[in-house]
RNA sequence: GCCCCCAUCGUCUAGCGGCCUAGGAUUUCGCCCUUUCAAGGCGGCGGCACGGGUUCGAAUCCCGUUGGGGGCACCA
């Protein structure tokens, strides 16, 4: 345990947080959970065009509900405010002036233009078409004449020329050999920081002791290493995680439809069970362990059993997943979580009676959105047979289902064993099997060929609705 | 074009030189249970990308090939 440890995560709130995304989060999060440190939200919006004040409080809003907290971010304040850094300008060009006088940093003249020029030109040619380092050696008087020219610099951070290599907690050690990897643009010419200068500054500043990211950025650690060194700071560890992909194998994007937390969220999956399918997406506690409470998860959850190769997302698993902890949800919470859906379908339930109907559903719910269509039929009676419900019904023997209304109107108590035993007797006298003696009623009762087991479902249906739907289908059977 | 990362059942993974005729989970298939659908139980199919080494011995180490991904922006 360390308890100095210090985490971030700092998404770029430009689009939905998505899973993959989110992922790499929770692994950040765990880390710091794991050791007792500390664990940052900051928004990474130095391209502030991008980003819309609904994406932040997206991003808040996502992990909140997924159960990551955090110590210092933009919501809950901190000792290194602003955590935004679209409101730290300042702190950036205190520090690029820094650079800049050290002779870390130097303004560079090129346009836009220019530079495309000339990348175009080094591919042509088969050189890298990274930047060539033009403006890094410029004396004072052609500096004057640029300047003279009208010409707004950029600020490049020079970057040594030898060999780069970070140890990252993941990959290992990973090297670029010498002139690889060219000088960067830390500010632009309009003044603005770009993500790798307020990377570095506010990994430094906010003492984090640990990047863990999407591997992606691999190539950044060591831009981000040797100015968190000019800066006179000591560079964190880095962990570059995998990304995750879709079922195709490729990298999760828009293409692989909603893939945002807020799209599980509204699609029935509980929170416990997707932090505890995406901690096993790329780490694992050992060869056999599955499920994880969220304090279990932080127990064991370690940087070094992270798994170095991407991960395909398989929604069947997390559904499978999701079943598994909805069936061990206690009735009052499961209820409340339907709920929801319920009342968004325009189905509103009898409180007491949905909490009765939890044991009758929840082994059968992949998502909590099943629970619509599996129990609509108690809370309304608008119940018009699907078309196996109107074959059923329609091929029930004559008089079937009037009989069964009347032997129903008669069982007493009107208990879950009473309604089974009269059932079982409606069937046997028409000489039918349980199978086809409970299928015609289950159809006329709930309007579907599948429904909650039929005793129960009618006990909590009630004598009166039972009898009426019965009656009504008896007659519309002939 | 150059650089970097990655490679075990369809999918998530265990495996860090002998315990592996490769284990678990999911998916799928079959059986059992069963009032429908599920859930549950049992069982089956299914994998070390390929080629060279190193070693008494390789899924595990090294090299190469192939494949996938990422980077080379005044995006992040």
């Amino acid at each position: 345990m360390n308890d100095h440890v210090r985490t971030r995560f700092a998404p770029a709130p430009s689009g939905s947080l998505h899973v993959g995304n989110v992922r790499t989060g929770l692994f950040s999060w765990l880390w710091a959970r794991h050791n007792g440190g500390a664990f940052i939200l900051r928004v990474e919006d130095t391209d502030a065009s991008r980003v819309t004040e609904e994406a932040v409080h997206g991003v808040i809003e996502s992990l909140r509900w997924l159960g990551i907290e955090w110590e210092e971010g933009p919501d809950v304040g901190g000792p290194h405010q602003p955590y935004r850094q679209s409101q730290r300008s300042l702190v950036y060009r205190e520090q690029v002036d820094r650079l800049l006088t050290r002779g870390d940093a130097y303004p560079c003249y090129c346009t836009p233009e220019e530079l495309e020029e000339r990348r175009q030109l080094s591919l042509a040619q088969g050189r890298a078409p990274g930047y060539d380092g033009r403006c890094r050696n410029l004396t004072a008087e052609e500096r004057e004449a640029f300047e003279r020219q009208g010409r707004a610099a950029a600020i490049r951070f020079r970057m040594p020329d030898e060999e780069q290599s970070v140890h990252d907690l993941v990959k290992g050690e990973v090297r670029w050999a010498p002139g690889q990897l060219q000088d960067f643009v830390l500010m632009r010419s309009d003044g603005t920081p770009t993500f790798l200068l307020a990377v570095a500054v506010d990994d430094m500043l906010m003492g984090v002791t640990h990047v863990v990211r999407g591997d992606d950025l691999l190539t950044a650690a060591p831009r981000n290493a040797r100015v968190i060194e000019a800066l006179g700071g000591t560079p964190p560890a880095y962990a570059h995680v995998p990304q995750v992909n879709g079922p195709d194998g490729r990298p999760l994007s828009k293409r692989h439809g909603s893939t945002s937390i807020e799209s599980f969220r509204e699609q029935g999956f509980l929170p416990e069970a997707l932090m505890n399918y995406l901690a096993l997406l790329g780490w694992s506690k050992d060869e056999r362990t599955t499920f994880l409470t969220k304090q279990e998860l932080i127990g064991s959850f370690d940087l070094d059993r992270v798994s170095s190769n991407p991960a395909a997302f398989d929604v069947q698993k997390l559904e499978w997943m999701n079943n598994h902890y909805i069936q061990r949800l206690d009735d009052d919470d499961l209820a409340a979580r339907c709920l929801h859906f319920l009342s968004e379908a325009g189905v509103l339930p009898d409180l007491s009676v949905l909490r009765r109907a939890m044991p009758l559903v929840k082994e059968r719910m992949k998502r909590l959105t099943e629970s619509v269509e599996l129990l609509r039929f108690l809370f309304t009676d608008d119940v018009t047979p699907n078309e196996q419900a109107g074959e059923l019904i329609a091929r029930a023997p004559e008089g079937y289902l009037s009989t069964a209304a009347d032997r129903l109107e008669r069982v007493e108590p009107w208990s879950e064993e009473a309604i089974h035993r009269a059932l079982d007797e409606v069937a046997t006298a028409a000489g039918l099997n349980r199978t086809k003696g409970w299928q015609p009623i289950r159809a006329a009762v709930t309007g579907s060929n599948v429904s909650p087991p039929l005793p129960g479902s009618l006990e909590l249906l009630g004598r009166e609705a039972t009898v009426a739907r019965l009656r009504k289908a008896a007659t519309r059977a002939g």
